[in-house]
DNA sequence: ATTATCTATAGATCTATAGATAATGC
DNA sequence: ATTATCTATAGATCTATAGATAATGC
């Protein structure tokens, strides 16, 4: 593994703006607020990007890129058993900077454009929703489990990753590996005492 | 059932907020878009209220205790049989206005002072999350489930019915109804083939 | 020369206040 | 008199642009 080069200003502001977004949200955030996280002026990001809305697109768009990436070496690399397959995907999940995929495409784009809102859209069901999506749909067709919307399923799995991130930050609250855990195995096991 | 008396200007101002706070979030509405769907100017809702945050924590105050009454009625006429309950805790959610717990309380409140974000958060564990867990409790008193952590079932359940709402804003989304009771039906049952 | 930053600020937007005015109820 | 609205606008905030300046690489 060879020494990562120090990212270029360009990349800073990136992942400035992407901490930023996703803590606050789009309006959320003043350009300001990244300016000062990069330690540069406010009116410098103008170089780098035209726009705000611009530089949150970007931002999104890498960010899934990045999961759909992640998610689906995860999940290929996790053989063909569906707990297993579930357990790559919550370390995936956990391993990366918190994402509330609802709030952020559901929450922020009425702040967008509605061209973007319909990209966006589609590309967070691309890269975090469809992987897991086949998933279901192979582990139904191995028989190892039952008749249930593979697309429900799925995003029960990402609704609780979003409630387990939300959770994580209230006190009190169990450590995130824990609370994956038992999701995956309320999940394939339900409830009922054994 | 007596005919509802017409509410009044400041029950039309609540009614108006709650559902445009609830779609766009905090920042995300402008006095003037509540004043507009009240059809009132902007400044007639300074009479009612003395600043947009207060009006918005009014908002939520009544929105949340509505829930725990809701929520505590609705478990409490179920019965002793948790499939039971936690269906009646589905039919309460799906009959209101969807709300975003997590967003609400995690995305829209670093917009708050800090006084009312603890406020908030507290009161949103007590109308919402509390009755749930207290379920759950009885549940595994019962011999009804096996042992996970009830906080933690609870989370799963309010994540879900987030992402439901969520799901149901996308074309092609399954009912509402029928993705809540297959929630039901995988907590309890898991996914097993049977 | 080109690249990357800076200062200064225009223009738009938004909350909240001041003071006037109309409607309602003694 | 009191209640509920209105018009007008001050003041704060935020994005984006203009033009100057410093640093880098031929």
């Amino acid at each position: 593994m060879p020494d990562q080069d120090p990212p270029d200003a360009r990349e800073r502001v990136l992942r400035a703006a992407e901490t930023l977004f996703f803590q606050r949200g789009y309006k959320g955030v003043k350009m300001k607020d990244i300016a000062e996280k990069v330690d540069i002026r406010q009116a410098s990001l103008y170089y780098h990007f035209p726009s705000k809305e611009k530089l949150f697109v970007t931002v999104t768009e890498r960010v899934f890129e990045r999961h759909r990436q992640g998610l689906q070496q995860a999940i290929d690399s996790a053989g063909l058993d569906l707990r297993v397959q579930l357990h790559a995907v919550t370390g995936w999940f956990l391993s990366q900077q918190p994402i509330n995929f609802l709030t952020m495409v559901h929450a922020e784009t009425p702040a967008l454009s509605d061209e973007y809102k319909q990209h966006l859209s589609l590309i967070s069901y691309q890269s975090v929703f469809d992987p897991i999506v086949q998933a279901f749909i192979r582990a139904r067709e191995r028989g190892q489990i039952r008749d249930v919307k593979p697309e429900t399923l799925a995003g029960f799995v990402l609704s609780i990753i979003d409630g387990i991130n939300y959770a994580s930050s209230l006190p009190e609250a169990p450590p995130k590996q824990e609370m994956a855990d038992d999701m995956v195995s309320v999940l394939l096991d339900g409830l009922q005492p054994r």
